[in-house]
DNA sequence: TCCATAGTTCAGAAATTCGGAACTGTTGAT
DNA sequence: ATCAACAGTTCCGAATTTCTGAACTATGGA
């Protein structure tokens, strides 16, 4: 098995991120996995309530947030932990993984500061 | 030749989106139409510097953003007229287009009101 | 009418995606 | 040490999508 990839944060290209965000599933993948107390193991994820991703399409799918700079895996034990790289890249593409996950209406809490919206208080 | 498909603002899907803008040379034509003083034809966008993109795939190119929703196309005369629905969009998926673009590092002036970041005036 | 121009549609080649089956690597039990 | 179970990856063929040259359609002007 070879290594697993993951591009530096320089190395990003926007139109890895929208490619890989463009698939509903995959979104709901990264949704789950910005959220905390989820494990981030693959299986734990395959379960999209109307329908299971099968193992092989699971691991591309994975494989594509790992090569576009969207998440990185780390291999545990017998399983794969993975965790998004949200922070970093709010730092390269500011307000961009926001506003996506707004888009989709799934934004998780843990991303609620974020830059891409001024705080609500404040406002007139 | 069928009428042109728009989707309603409503009935238009993040995903869609997402894979249009996933492509460098749509992006490349979607940030010049959104500058004004670009007559917004299709012929007048074909040409990236680099490669001259070929007629019948410029047309798949915008069938693509229009049926996203990303673009208005209406036939005037022996030209198609393009424009962005930059102003709608922002409406919708407020910050997402405005974003996508400074990551593309695309953001025409044009576009430099639009939500997704605060005023520089005001910060601390 | 005939021609030129702008763009669309068609069709086949090339590339990509999907997913079942086989495989790899790790842990734990015997 | 061997074996079984499990998590995930790789392989490969089928189905789908993308690309683009060639043919076609639509409009306006001479």
């Amino acid at each position: 098995m070879r290594p697993l990839f993951h591009p530096a944060l320089e190395d990003i290209r926007p139109e890895a991120i929208l490619y890989a965000l463009s698939d509903p599933e995959r979104v709901a993948i990264f949704a789950k996995l910005a959220t905390a107390g989820c494990g981030g193991t693959c299986s734990a994820l395959a379960d999209l309530g109307d329908r299971i991703i099968p193992k092989s399409s699971l691991s591309n799918h994975f494989k594509v947030l790992r090569e576009s700079g969207l998440i990185r895996s780390e291999r545990q034990g017998v399983e794969m932990r993975n965790q998004t790289r949200c922070a970093e890249l709010d730092a390269r593409f500011p307000g961009l993984i926001r506003s996506i996950l707004v888009a989709y209406g799934q934004l998780p809490a843990q991303l609620e500061t974020m830059s891409g919206e001024e705080k609500s208080r404040d406002r007139r």
